[in-house]
DNA sequence: CTTGTGAAACTAATGGTATTAGTTTACTAT
DNA sequence: ATAGTAAACTAATACCATTAGTTTCACAAG
């Protein structure tokens, strides 16, 4: 009964903290609306649906990836540190998902455009490799989720070698 | 009331049925049974949950995956064709994620180790590429799922470029 | 200081999901 | 013919998102 003073940001930071420390598949409204201690019909007053609350997770998640990833600057130093946020946060790099390219994604987007290998590429070449790099991490993390490459050979060094051919075949 | 001799088979083929024509989503208990004229608790009889379900199906649809590949014997065939399987038929390709790698999936595999620049690699180099590959391939599928490259510029060019580096940083 | 309005909470209900328990039907083998 | 079993059923539980309609509270105007 008392106005408690929701709002947005308040309900997305809940919602972000159970994807932290839950899971993504825990971001309900029920679940939300219990860590609020409200009812879930009273978080449509400040969103649309949960789509839109996880739209706005996006964004956010994004952003925390980018703070994440900000002060590298070579292929293997951006992908070891994009792999370890997707691991250490799962729920957070699930969410940094549902959200198209906007502001963050391209910011996110140039730290790889203006690594060493890729800056000297003409225009449309670096959008390729970027395309094919950016696919191989999130590919190699979401086979992971999906299968987990359960055989015996290390990941981290999965992960530097194939960073390796990539650069490799970016150097002609 | 008729004993209408539903069997595991008829059930997976209701379920990859509903898989392909509206989508993985819509593979539920409840569409699975009205495909099948029948109520959901009568499922259980042949499944324990849904989630066996999903991994029988994950079997068959790697079955078809590895039967759409096996006469491609480059990387570049095997990704494009691979690509295309997924446009084609998103539904069976998403089923086919849920099952860890058997012996279909790791048949899939051998496509791309007997591919020629794959081939010739030491053991341990070629499970890494192997990765990598598959890393890549899945990973621009998935990224067009969520967000879309939606970028000025062609996803076949952007395949055959990506694949291109890829051969390239094998070859040394 | 009272009143009234709008925002933001609530309760109750709808229709969707998976799953379990308990019951009945119908086929099959003695 | 009958008994037993496999496979269907109905009914119920516990989730999920969402909507409609109602109440409550805080603040602003008279």
């Amino acid at each position: 009964m008392p106005k408690m003073q929701l709002t947005q940001s308040k309900i997305t930071d809940a919602a972000l903290s159970i994807a932290e420390q839950q899971s993504y598949e825990a971001v309900t409204m029920a679940n939300i609306a219990r860590a609020l201690s409200i009812k879930p019909p009273s978080l449509y007053n400040h969103f649309k649906n949960l789509d839109e609350i996880k739209q706005e997770m996006a964004l956010i998640a994004q952003q925390k990836l980018y703070e994440a990833l900000k002060d590298k600057n070579t292929l293997l130093s951006l992908a070891k540190k994009y792999v370890d946020f997707s691991i250490s946060h799962p729920g957070l790099y699930t969410a940094s998902l549902r959200g198209g390219t906007g502001k963050t994604g391209h910011a996110i987007v140039q730290l790889f455009a203006n690594t060493p290998v890729l800056a000297g590429l003409e225009e449309k070449e670096k959008i390729h490799a970027i395309r094919g790099f950016r696919s191989m991490l999130h590919g190699f993390i979401d086979l992971q989720y999906h299968e987990g490459f359960k055989m015996n050979v290390n990941l981290e060094e999965s992960l530097v070698r194939i960073v390796g051919i990539f650069e490799r075949g970016l150097r002609r």
